[in-house]
DNA sequence: GTGGTCTAGACCACC
DNA sequence: GTGGTCTAGACCACA
């Protein structure tokens, strides 16, 4: 599991994209339960509080339901999963191909480099 | 011309941002004059101590060069303004992999939706 | 504890060269936590601003280590450090050498001046 | 002959110093006639007004003489000019040995460091 | 007029 | 309380 924390940015956003990732990534299956607060905040060698604010964030964007006495769990609707998955992979290549394009790089430039780079990763 | 800032992230960070592209697309020329720091600072309405900021990053990134006393001006290094723009470039793949692969996207499925959706922003 | 501006150079320059040379001598020791800027910017008579950016300067450099929130510390990595006590003493080797031979002295003439300045010095 | 001037400095400061130098490794022996402001200016591609204040600062130093009518000289004292070489060379060098240590090197140390440097630049 | 530096004072997000 | 950013306004050396 990753859980590396830059301190260019704030935290608590960092742990916010981080359990998305899990979350839409399979790690943390539909339905699924969540550890506690604590027993992530430990994990994360983060304070529970910014713990906390990350998984509320989380709830108001419907991944994660809050069950009044048994902790948490993620959301069972595999569909609303999957499509923010999709959603968000999109607004990634959205933005991606702008920038790429203000910087002079047409439709060919962007393919070859990205297949250039994507290989050089693989090693 | 741009100059439109939010307030989502420092100011100058976007103003670095800007004229980096300003650089790269041509609208100043290699070679070319800068206006005074006072006069962009005024075109962007900013406090001229933070368009000085922006100046100096660029300064540092080598596109840029400073008279002490008659002003700034792009670098006439035509190959120094093409190395930028492929380590900028480049960043933006990085970056752009980075979060891909988190959302559980791998190299061909990354492949297949860029392919896809650079065709219909051809449309 | 030196803090002795002058008003011939620029005092962050000055702030930097000092601190670092704290960081050199062991005034701060490696891993050990900084005081803060509004500290470290009353102790040496100077508005606050410019100690964060001598600081800021430091920190690119690799000595120091900023955790948003909970102040800096300096970098525990005593390769680091010996790495700029290297440079910063090329750089001085490389300065003195570049002004004696501007005034006309031969290698073997320099070695010579400063073997006998060296041991004068040890009395 | 050098003139290579660097926009980190005033500009006359750098003159004053090359020109300092020139005279003590004896580029203009004592007595002999320094070339026009206005030549001089040109040849160091400079505002003839900032040649004209280096000269006169090499005049209050004494070494620059100025005759009403028909130029200026080099002062014909030449131990005066020796003995302003070995003061400014042992300057440099206190100097040099009071940085050096500071960082924590020892005479050994300087020496051996100082003397593999000279040898990197004899290449 | 140009860039460079500095101060004073303020606000912000974060923990 | 911490660092980070920004504004406003000032002064300086230089050409």
């Amino acid at each position: 599991m990753p859980w590396d924390l830059k301190p260019d940015r704030p935290i608590y956003v960092q742990l916010v994209e981080q359990i998305e990732q899990m979350i839409l990534s399979g790690v943390f299956p539909p339905g699924s339960k969540l550890p506690s607060v604590r027993d992530l905040a430990k994990e994360a060698s983060v304070n529970p509080n910014t713990m906390q604010r990350a998984l509320s964030e989380l709830e108001e964007e419907g991944l994660i339901i809050t069950h009044r006495t048994s902790g948490r769990s993620i959301t069972e609707d595999a569909g609303m999963i999957e499509k923010a998955r999709i959603r968000i992979a999109r607004n990634h290549v959205d933005e991606f191909l702008e920038k790429m394009q203000k910087l002079g790089f047409d439709r060919k430039e962007i393919l070859s480099l990205i297949t250039e780079m994507i290989q050089e990763v693989e090693k």
